[in-house]
DNA sequence: GATTATCCATAAGCAAACCTGAAGGTTTCC
DNA sequence: GGAAACCTTCAGGTTTGCTTATGGATAATC
């Protein structure tokens, strides 16, 4: 019989390139992730690998043997899964991740909550951007994942992965309250902001990418003179009378801060979702984690202006 | 990641019943199979095994993760033979079981014809009655068995058991040949063989059952004075006239001897079938096997009187 | 084009996991 | 009531797998 652990090596390695990341993502060093793979090559009597550069690569064999291992590993979770689910508490671990306006607005309460509900349910949480978190999920280094999507913006899909929507939140241009200076003052549209500095978050977030096509479409290239992937940052740098941002409700419902609001052509809206492996999508732990979101997130987070 | 080692023990136990059992078949010590499944107990977190007088009973969530298991498996065999199906040469092991006269008539060919064609497939052969050897191939001990199914008698039926019909050979009474003497020259009918000495095969066997329900049908409990479950000695003991017995043609194929046969109503047919495990039934190595037999065994095993 | 960094493979030492065998406590069968 | 079957625990030895160190090959850098 395969060994189950050999083969998770290998489905590793087929998902992140390299040895070295396999044996980092693993805690081990890369010595035993060879030494394991070969024996594992040894097992089957089929060579798996092939030297490409100084990388190695998967043969066909290797590639039909990972298809079969995801399957596995999908059907061990589920059945781990199904056991810690079958008890009249809930138990077991879920690892969480969110990004942050969502983790500062809504998951002390969330966890509050949780924590009441099924005392004997730990839940593991860490904040990361949408884009991280779910490649994290699909690695397996995550179980649920609070994550978001821009109109007409294809969000990268993985595969096994099953996808519900938590709430949807109106994105608007955020200018300095009234009275920070006639530069400020006199923007009543996204067309005319193109000669104020920005606050974005940094270049390869879809945040920044759906912003920054907003502003091409409204005419001009933005001069993005703060870059943090903090957005609390970005409501501060605003409200000060040092740049304008595109800011969702979400990032304004522990504020209700005096920023100044316009309405954006169409009234787009970013839809926020969860994210888990379907092969524990219905386990308790995860049911749970996404019932207690549901309750203390609003369905529809328009605030007023 | 449950340890899926011990989740085969798991397994095992369930199908086995004792652990003492389960630690013969896998060359354990009961010892070692009893610290395992411990662990396993601490790793999930719940209990799996409960006290059942000297032996010990499954818990719910125990068969819960069973049934995974038992996926789990089955797709693990399934990955290992993809993987060796996979060159352009059929490699790879495969067991195989069959009763004795399918033994003696036609794996010697069989056997010849698979080392011919696939030299780095290895058979390893074994002798094992048909309830014996479906029983092994469920627990995995074997990968393809020819067994046979005798007319209006359910055959236990497996789980995930692939069965494909390999040929039907008719069942008549064999009787000493002409001028052993009275007792045996005046029977002319099933009906008139009760008061003659019966071969038979070991009580529990498919067979047996089967042969005393014709007898009780027609009209008569037969007497038994010849007990092996080797047919070779069925048919020694029909021709040197001490007992008659109900063969089949399979029996009769390397012998061509002088029994004289007597038809029986209906002219009954008994189906031989092989069965591997549907997991495995498309790999290289059991498609070559069953295209063996298939060549080397008449699709009707009819010989004439 | 030489240097540096990255990556994989192998060897040797070590720690953890696993298995064995013995001993003890129940339960069942005769 | 005694013997046999079964499971468990404990102490021991063995195997396995991991780590560090070393070397060779390739890609990136200056």
């Amino acid at each position: 019989m395969l060994d189950v652990r050999r083969l998770r090596l290998l489905a590793e390695l087929a998902a992140r390139g390299t040895l070295a990341e396999v044996a980092e993502a693993l805690h081990q060093s890369p010595s035993s992730v060879s030494q394991q793979l070969g024996q594992l090559e040894r097992e089957v009597g089929v060579p798996l690998l092939t030297k490409a550069g100084r990388r190695v690569q998967l043969t066909a064999a290797a590639q039909v043997l990972v298809e079969h291992t995801t399957e596995i590993l999908a059907r061990l979770e589920a059945a781990e899964a199904a056991v810690t689910s079958l008890g009249d508490e809930t138990a077991g671990t879920v690892r969480v991740a969110v990004f942050q306006s969502v983790a500062l607005a809504y998951m002390p309460q969330a966890l509050a909550d949780l924590t009441r509900r099924h005392p004997r349910l730990r839940v593991m949480l860490s904040q990361r951007a949408p884009e991280q978190a779910l490649h994290d999920l699909a690695l397996r280094e995550l179980d649920l994942v609070v994550a978001e999507h821009y109109p007409d913006h294809g969000a990268p899909h993985f595969d096994g992965l099953d996808r519900q929507p938590l709430t949807t939140d109106r994105l608007r241009l955020a200018l300095p309250p009234r009275g920070s200076g006639a530069i400020w003052d006199n923007i009543t549209s996204l067309a005319e902001a193109g000669c104020v500095p920005w606050a974005m978050e940094p270049p390869g977030t879809a945040s920044r990418h759906w912003i920054e096509e907003q502003c091409r479409r409204a005419g001009f290239e933005p001069e993005v003179r703060y870059e943090t992937d903090d957005v609390e940052a970005h409501v501060a740098l605003v409200e000060s009378g040092n740049a304008v941002a595109l800011l969702s409700d979400l990032m304004r419902v522990r504020h209700r801060t005096a920023v100044r609001l316009i309405e954006l052509a169409g009234s787009p809206r970013r839809t926020v979702f969860t994210a888990a492996r379907t092969a524990i999508a219905d386990s308790a732990g995860i049911i749970a984690c996404r019932s207690a979101l549901a309750r203390v997130v609003p369905p529809d987070l328009t605030l007023p202006d």
